[in-house]
DNA sequence: AAAAGAGTTTCTTTCGAAAATTCTCCATGC
DNA sequence: GCATGGAGAATTTTCGAAAGAAACTCTTTT
């Protein structure tokens, strides 16, 4: 067999190595390929031929079988009984299933959150906070938007909500909040390209506000301000993809 | 190639075949394996060796690591990087957890049924809430508890959660609803068996105050008394089996 | 010309074996 | 006596090929 568990820090066409470095050659398919589905390196609908898989990243069908298959459950892959897996298709209809579940997921988890919070978690979001800002205000100064730079503000971003819900204590919310990130991304994406006629909005005022309202632990505002902050998002993806 | 695409009936241990017919034996060993943990086949922690799977579903690798692979992302089964499957273990913070988040998907979907739900809907209810209580006067009355007894007054009880928030209008919801049931089965498993000193406790009255409050509309209440429902599940469980 | 059908091609799915890794257990040295 | 280490066994993971199904094409028939 070919060098294999040698070679495993993989160049990868994504800078970004996640905190556990996987060990298995199905974890490697299924980072990358749930990277490449949630920044559109393909499009929704199309076909994910195994032979190009193979050839793209380089692994033989078992792994990324076993990667696909996960990706399905997830719901970012669909797949027909005999005729093999594709990039789940998106919908006005989906979009607001998925803002929907997240808002009721993430409100949860924030009203927990607000309610066992320690010290170190007010930190943490003081500091994710500070990073995002810290990163749009330099988009928004250089005018570039090169791909690396959209991720990592897209990084910075998820980040920050993150470390809002951080302290719920539940290990499921926690998951299901990192998967319905995932899925909304996709819908985000044209509007972060640029594609979409910039919204008249503030986003960082909305940021601070779920900010201060969580560390003022007013909970019913928190959870108030979040609900808005994503709905807000649909509307403009609503208004101008799905026109 | 031995007889493949012809044989998938699959005579098998569980005499349920699901409604969509599975046509690839990856499907198959998916169907299986949860159905023999969900019914606590394996004991919780089990390592599920690939050998011995592959004897006792008559399968070979490929298939039962998708299986494998599914069931890990709904958390019925856990990995370590090389050292293969086990089924997920089993805590009472876990339990909890599982509880918690359950009722949380639950009330909010059983909230948008209630809002949306039409005749086919309440038909629905009052029908699968009959069956299941025709199912409990059965078995009260033989007192027998053999397996195909148990499993069918299994069915009808989900058969029964699941119309209430049938007319939710969520994928997703939904969905969640059934993995969250299957998670919570493993751990109401010797509660059915009657291995729990039976607790002074109506279910059947608890399952009617569901319906009765769902029919008329009542939100607020219909979700108070599923919330209980669920909840006194969890302390009957966590006073006997985690004492 | 449309429909049906046989043959061809493409792709998915499954298998069994080979490679890589972890586990086990016994000997060895301190 | 107890840690250390290192062969051998057990197990997982990966590969490439073979088998099966669906899609496609091109002919033939009504």
């Amino acid at each position: 067999m070919r060098a294999r568990r040698n070679g495993l820090q993989e160049p990868g066409l994504h800078a970004q190595d996640g905190p556990e470095t996987a060990s298995t050659l199905a974890e490697v398919a299924y980072r990358q390929l749930r990277a490449d589905i949630v920044s559109g390196a393909y499009s929704p609908g199309q076909p994910l031929r195994l032979e190009t898989l193979k050839q793209r990243y380089g692994l033989s069908f078992s792994p990324l079988r076993e990667a696909l298959n996960r990706l399905q459950t997830e719901r970012l892959v669909v797949t027909a009984a005999l005729r093999g897996f594709s990039v789940a298709p998106v919908s006005v209809e989906e979009m607001w299933d998925v803002i929907e579940t997240r808002i009721l997921i993430e409100c949860e988890a924030l009203k927990r959150a607000i309610r066992n919070g320690d010290d170190d978690w007010e930190a943490g979001i003081v500091a994710s906070f500070h990073a995002l800002d810290l990163q749009v205000r330099r988009r928004s100064v250089e005018k570039v938007s090169d791909g690396s730079d959209l991720a990592l503000l897209e990084n910075r971003h998820q980040e920050f909500h993150r470390s809002l819900i951080s302290a719920c204590r539940s290990h499921r919310l926690l998951s299901l909040a990192d998967q319905l990130h995932a899925e909304t991304q996709r819908y985000r994406l044209p509007m972060l390209a640029g594609k979409i006629p910039a919204a008249p909005r503030d986003v960082a005022l909305e940021h601070r506000q779920i900010m201060d309202a969580t560390l003022a632990r007013d909970s019913a505002s928190a959870q108030q301000f979040l609900a808005d902050h994503y709905q807000r998002t649909g509307k403009v993806i609503e208004g101008s993809v799905f026109a």
